[in-house]
DNA sequence: ATGGTAGCGATGCTA
């Protein structure tokens, strides 16, 4: 089974690249974060017609992820049990919807998780601790997963927002004071992989130099300055099962590619 | 040169 995880930045705008993409690398599930559109705007019948099921959550123009697959979409879930809500938008606003930042299915026997993580913003918005918030209920939620079924297939794919070593960024002295390369972010992610999630594509993609994520501006993706901040991490069943992987970077290329580019790994049967 | 790009949706917000 081929699982493969892409922020699009937007579904709307970048439905053909997805298909392609589909395509080309022959994917079978295909989790997707910042759709940035509702549920009624998802261009769903377009991967109907590819042979895919479509499961997405979005409530607005903001966040938004979804989940394709073409080997059974099963028990789908919005939110993971104990998701914080974003409660920093002002007093007074009561909105306990969470934010539409993860989707769960079971797609070919496989748990997925399709993640967005809070991008923090800067270390002293309250974004930044709704992030570390967000990523200790999933390390809980995880871990009681893992505890409960030692042999469970999980995979927990997506946006991580999280540059979980100095080799994942260009250039650690840019850096400087900002988020996802601070000591609390590397931590939750760090803790994660300590409750049993390893990243099953390192092996396979080894830096220095490698990336899943260039911003559109200052030249960095022809720069060749990036961040490896979107991660495949798999369960210890799930992990053993890889037998290859790639960060598509042809992908980031060219007029309409998304900031990010897709990550893939070849699970063996 | 204190900038720049992209997307949504309506002017500023998010990344």
């Amino acid at each position: 089974m081929r699982l493969a995880t892409w922020n699009v930045n937007s579904i709307r705008s970048r439905a053909d690249r997805v298909a392609a993409f589909l395509q080309r690398h022959d994917v079978d599930v295909l989790a997707l974060q910042e759709t940035k559109c509702r549920d009624d705007q998802f261009p769903e019948m377009m991967f109907d017609a590819l042979g895919y099921e479509v499961a997405h959550v979005g409530h607005s123009q903001w966040n938004g992820v979804a989940i394709l697959s073409r080997v059974g979409l099963e028990d789908v879930e919005i939110d993971f049990p104990g998701q914080p809500c974003w409660s920093g938008g002002g007093a007074g606003v009561a909105d306990q919807q969470t934010e539409a930042r993860a989707l769960g299915a079971t797609c070919g026997g496989v748990r997925v998780w399709s993640l967005y993580v809070p991008n923090g913003r800067t270390l002293t918005d309250p974004h930044y601790t709704y992030k570390l918030e967000w990523l200790a209920a999933l390390r809980a939620t995880a871990g009681d997963w893992l505890a409960k079924d030692p042999e469970a297939q999980v995979a927990l794919v997506g946006d991580w927002n999280i540059a979980p070593q100095d080799d994942d960024v260009w250039d650690m002295s840019a850096f400087a004071h900002s988020t996802h390369v601070s000591a609390p972010e590397r931590a939750a992610f760090r803790a994660i992989v300590d409750a049993g999630f390893a990243d099953v594509v390192r092996p396979f993609a080894p830096g220095p130099g490698v990336y899943t994520y260039w911003d559109y501006v200052r030249l960095r993706f022809p720069r060749r300055e990036g961040m490896r901040i979107d991660f495949i991490l798999g369960s210890p069943a799930l992990a053993a099962r890889a037998s290859r992987a790639l960060i598509d970077r042809e992908e980031r290329k060219g007029k309409g590619a998304s900031d990010h580019a897709p990550v893939i790994v070849e699970l063996a049967d």
